[in-house]
Parts: structure tokens; C-alpha cells; sequence
DNA sequence: GTACATTAAATGTATAAACACTTAATTTGT
DNA sequence: ACAAATTAAGTGTTTATACATTTAATGTAC
């Protein structure tokens, strides 16, 4: 379906508000299904994220603001996602040594298994974007990038 | 700047999930930039789509569920929206004659000028996209139109 | 070394979102 | 015409988000 039957708007201003309004309702799209597929391994989309953020990194633990920094959604709190996520038991936080303000996050083997179970249903989802090419997955990426490069 | 240094993630396991996480992290950049805009007007991002909403279909009036189908996020509560905008005296609501449990919404003159005085504004965020072509923008969007199409 | 600024994380609080449920009006089936 | 189902909008409630502020530790200038 086209952006302009899904948000029954029929005319653009221009291709480039065209797209500003595709990227973000094709964000929301995917993120829906996402959330969809999250629930019941009881977990929000930002949650996950902070999931997949750590396992990165395993087995070195991480500081809450790097987490916040690869976070997708950048305004959103770090330290009280962790606290959520530490309450489930699929990470632990230790206080740092050589830093006594920081904290040291890591995930748990039960939030490794947590991932490995939700991957394969993950990229199901992602592979359904065969409709188009890796190729052009790539170019669109790279094009993404130029966006943001901008200002 | 690359995907892969803005959330400091050194390797997708296929192009279709750096796919996958550019488009939600661009989509929540271009947000983020726009909330910034609509701050000093007061309005939330929602708000404000659903002005442009109403704008789209003035000087007719919609219907509450009407204004929910073309939201971009379409899990968002239209009806506490209305409530917002009506406070502000952005909107009328007036109940319907032929369906009483259908409400009619209207974008006021109020409204319309606050949309008018935005405007440019939008569209100079919208046109700092120019670092892509027009025509790279539509192929993007056709691209993504088919992507949602796949389920 | 002390004062001042900066940084890391947590917390307080107001607002908004998510989701189920309610209320009231209209349709539909018989 | 009546009961059941459906639809439109609104409401209640829990949880999450946004933003400012706080607390504590570290860094820096003098």
C-alpha cells in the first residue's frame, strides 16, 4: 500500500515531505510489529534494545549513559530501563571501582537466553523485507545516512 | 554520519536489519527535530498531525476515528488529542446530526493560523533533505511503500 | 588544598501513551 | 418491532516518557 492510501493524504507538497512522512509512519509500521512480537516474552521495544545493546558488548559490562548513547531513542531514561530489566533478573548492576559515580551493567545469562529465543522470530520478521533486494536495502540505508548527515 | 557510528554498532547480521534499525533511528531523528520546532508553538508531534489532518479536509469536518485512520501513529488516542486542541481552541467539536454518537471536528481560524505560521518552518526542515535528489526521495518512498506491503 | 565546574546516575513530577472497558447510538437479523 | 451485535467516542487505570532537579563523585583552576 502506498503512504498516500495508508494515511488517506492525497497529494505531497514535495518528494521530500513525501518521505519525511514515510520514513516515520514505516518506522512506527515496523516498530508496531516489533512491540507485537515482544509481548509475550514481556518486554518493550526499548527494553529490548537495551537487551540487544549489552549482549553487544558481552561479556564486557557497559556504563548506563553508553547504553543511553546507542540507544535508537535517545531521550529515553537508561537508568530506569535498567532498573526494569535488573527487577526481571536479565542483567546486574555493579557499582565501578575506579569510578564510584558510574555503574557497571551487565546482561545475564538468563537475558542471553531471553535474546536467543527471541532471535529466530526476529529475524523472520526482518527477512519478510525480501520484497526488496539486500542491494537495495543497502542503498536505502546509505541514503538514510546522507539525511541525517545533513545537519 | 553511518548507522553503524551513531549507535556505535560495529556489524548488522544483514542488510535488512541495518535497514530495519536506520529507518527507526532516522524516523526518531527527523521526531526528535520537529518536536524541537513545535515546542515553541506548544504542540506535541501528535497535535500537530492532527491539525495538518484537518487542514487536509477544511472546510469539512471529520469524524474522530476518521482523524485516528490517518494518523501515522495509529495507536495514539484521537479522542484525548481533540480534547487537547479543543482546550487550546485550535479545533470546535460539534455533535453530529445524523449519527449522534459520531462527533464532527473542525480546525478553527485559530488553528489554521498557528498551521500557517509553522509552515515554513517545516518546510525548511523538510528541505535540508536536498542533500538527496527528489528522485532518490521518491524511490525511497516507493521503496518503503513496498516493504509494508509484504505483510 | 580548596572552590567551582563537570559528569554519572538516580529521582520527582507532570504529562502522555497503551489498553481495556464503558456508554450510548445505530445496524442487523429474525 | 425487538434483541443482539456493531460502531463511535469517551473514560479509568496502569505504565512509560520527558524534563528538570538532586546527589554524589570526579576533574580542574588557582
Amino acid at each position: 500500500m502506498s503512504i498516500e492510501n495508508d494515511i488517506k493524504q492525497k497529494k505531497f507538497r514535495s518528494a521530500y515531505q513525501r518521505l519525511t512522512i514515510n520514513i516515520v509512519y514505516t518506522a512506527n509500521w515496523m516498530l508496531y510489529q516489533q512491540m507485537e512480537l515482544l509481548r509475550e516474552f514481556d518486554l518493550t521495544a526499548q527494553q529490548y534494545n537495551v537487551l540487544r545493546i549489552l549482549r553487544g558488548q558481552h561479556p564486557s559490562p557497559m556504563k548506563v549513559n553508553a547504553i543511553a548513547d546507542r540507544m535508537l531513542d535517545k531521550t529515553s531514561n537508561a537508568s530506569r530501563l535498567v532498573d526494569k530489566l535488573l527487577a526481571k533478573e536479565l542483567l546486574v548492576r555493579k557499582s565501578c571501582e575506579s569510578d564510584r559515580r558510574a555503574v557497571d551493567v551487565l546482561i545475564t545469562g538468563k537475558g542471553l537466553e531471553l535474546l536467543k529465543e527471541i532471535d529466530p522470530l526476529v529475524i523472520d520478521l526482518e527477512n519478510e523485507m525480501d520484497v526488496i533486494t539486500p542491494e537495495e536495502a543497502e542503498m536505502v540505508s546509505k541514503i538514510l545516512d546522507r539525511i541525517r548527515k545533513s545537519s
